[in-house]
DNA sequence: CTGAAAGCGCTAACAA
DNA sequence: TTGTTAGCGCTTTCAG
């Protein structure tokens, strides 16, 4: 050995073998006939030294990654892990594997990070929501692979999109809360421009307010923070200067829930004298005294689908196009009038 | 153009600027001198073709790749995303790009992932643990760049290590409830081998009850499902078998934060009655109608010095070993005697 | 079943 | 300031 440091290559496997490096690549990746006395002897020195393949040569010569990429807003929504968690059990068994990265809702942040992907010429690309710098699509449309928009339906995919109608989630919701009779609404929601999917759910749920005739009472936006506690703080808030209010309709359940916790504080009938109504359906719910009125996003089933999608796409064959837009499920809880 | 869906390559935005491929990579990487001419002649021509570098091509010549493998046991578990985001936020800046992969508290798909972690020669490793297989830990000491081990320090790393000590934090949480004159105490926590942290600290625990002259008095496991129901169920459970508790030590917030809702709910005097301790400090305690006692399990700042050093270390010069222990606080909240 | 030759797309090193 | 030449470590292809 020159250099002990020098990271190990198939030709020293070759050399402690003796075998040439044509077999050893054969043995190492399953590939092609091998004898079970070569493939031993290879396996043992490849073992015994401690060889790691070097998959950068070998993409660049095979001209395949078995990498995904997936690019989402943010890690600390608690709605990305679990899509993210349903993507790598799919591609846990097609060899793909998933590669993640994140924008921080900044759109230019998500076109560096998709440069940035595309650079390493993944087998395919999972990205949240349609609205994308016009670079960016256009890298997406050439970049000559499976590309799914995920969690969103409501506009224009580059190719395939699993997702969810959230015009449609606000507009569900907003018929459901006028059909138990509530009439004085306010809103709570994150200060956040581009988060898209959460404007669209408001302007569903505006719309059906106004076919009904009546407005939004109240709104009020946040940034930063725990939401919890954002939620317990907005709330107070709103019904100190809106004491009216008969219903609070939160942009996501943990605002919600922390909307909740101070209703059941203050002693407040939900869902007699005000009720209540999150977005997401997430698990945290499960553990309130009372359950949150929600609508789920279909994370995991996005997730799965999205997955499905790029790993059964050959490279060659691509059709793409396909756009499956989920049902969102009105899950009504505890915190609303029946 | 032979096959449009062909990807480009340096040849084409060389052939389109008629500049050789080499000074157009001067010009793509910022390297070396081009003048301003020729500069504007090849970024005009690779954006008008869409030209994306392949980085595998380029890492192969230059062996040289940006890449930081990150390896974590679970995304759900609230308290590794923000680590996440404290490595991503550091790493921004130093051109490295982190790449992240979960083992789902599994030592073999640990080193699966860390395996095919390493088979992209990244420039540094940071995994969360300091247990791993043997395998594992023998490729991660010949990876020849710096690995970093996170969170725990409560053993012998392989390189450097930044955390806390998992055993001492649950020393002294069970001082500080000693100190406040319980002495009847229950635990709860998830059932799962393979967490070490959660056993280190409860180890710590014990030991200092022992050393009190007081066991625990009883306790439960958990796995699976919505942290918060089961910590709500769990406490029904355990304060109906066991009522003569008078402390619940839970090895996570999200579970403390259910048995604190649960107490509230049914008007148990907390803490006078029954004292309630969680551990990690998340972000979603500052929202519960009383602050549950816990300890700050450094998070943020463990990313981010994780994070400064595999930025820091050049590929010559590797020293390695730092080991950074960091000192976890307790926050009393609301739910211990004074 | 095994091996030799030719390159994958880029960059280090050197030359002009 | 620009270009030329040789690989990087592997896999494809073709020949034994």
């Amino acid at each position: 050995m020159s250099d002990p440091r020098r990271p190990l290559t198939l030709r020293d496997v070759s050399e402690a073998s003796g075998v040439s490096e044509m077999t050893v690549s054969r043995v190492l990746r399953n590939r092609g006939d091998v004898s079970v006395a070569t493939r031993e002897r290879v396996l043992e020195a490849a073992k015994a030294l401690g060889y790691v393949p070097n998959k950068i040569a070998g993409a660049l010569a095979s001209q395949r990654v078995n990498l995904v990429g997936v690019v989402i807003p943010s890690l600390s929504n608690m709605v990305f892990p679990e899509v993210l968690t349903s993507i790598s059990a799919v591609l846990e068994d097609t060899g793909l594997q998933p590669v993640f990265g994140v924008s921080n809702y900044q759109p230019e942040r998500e076109e560096a990070v998709i440069y940035e992907m595309l650079s390493w010429r993944p087998s395919g690309i999972i990205v949240a929501g349609l609205e994308h710098t016009d670079s960016a699509r256009a890298m997406l449309e050439n970049a000559g692979v499976p590309v799914v928009e995920i969690m969103d339906t409501d506009g224009s995919p580059v190719d395939s999109a699993v997702g969810i109608s959230h015009e449609r989630a606000g507009r569900e919701m907003a018929k459901a809360i006028i059909a138990a009779g509530y009439r004085k609404i306010g809103f709570m929601g994150t200060r956040m421009p581009n988060d898209h999917r959460a404007r669209k759910r408001l302007d569903g749920f505006r719309a059906v307010l106004a076919e009904a005739g009546i407005g939004l009472a109240d709104s009020e936006f946040y940034e930063g923070g725990s939401a919890l506690a954002k939620g317990r703080e907005m709330t107070e808030a709103m019904l100190t200067r809106s004491p009216d209010l008969d219903f609070l309709y939160y942009s996501n359940d943990m605002i919600g829930a922390g909307g909740l916790l101070y209703c059941l504080d203050k002693g407040i009938d939900v869902p007699g004298r005000i009720g209540l109504a999150g977005f997401n359906n997430v698990d945290l719910l499960d553990g309130l005294p009372v359950r949150l009125a929600t609508m789920d996003a279909c994370r995991a089933e996005i997730g799965r689908q999205a997955a499905m999608i790029v790993a059964g796409r050959h490279p060659e064959g691509l059709i793409g196009g396909e756009v499956v837009t989920l049902t969102p499920k009105l899950e009504p809880g505890g915190t609303i009038r029946q």
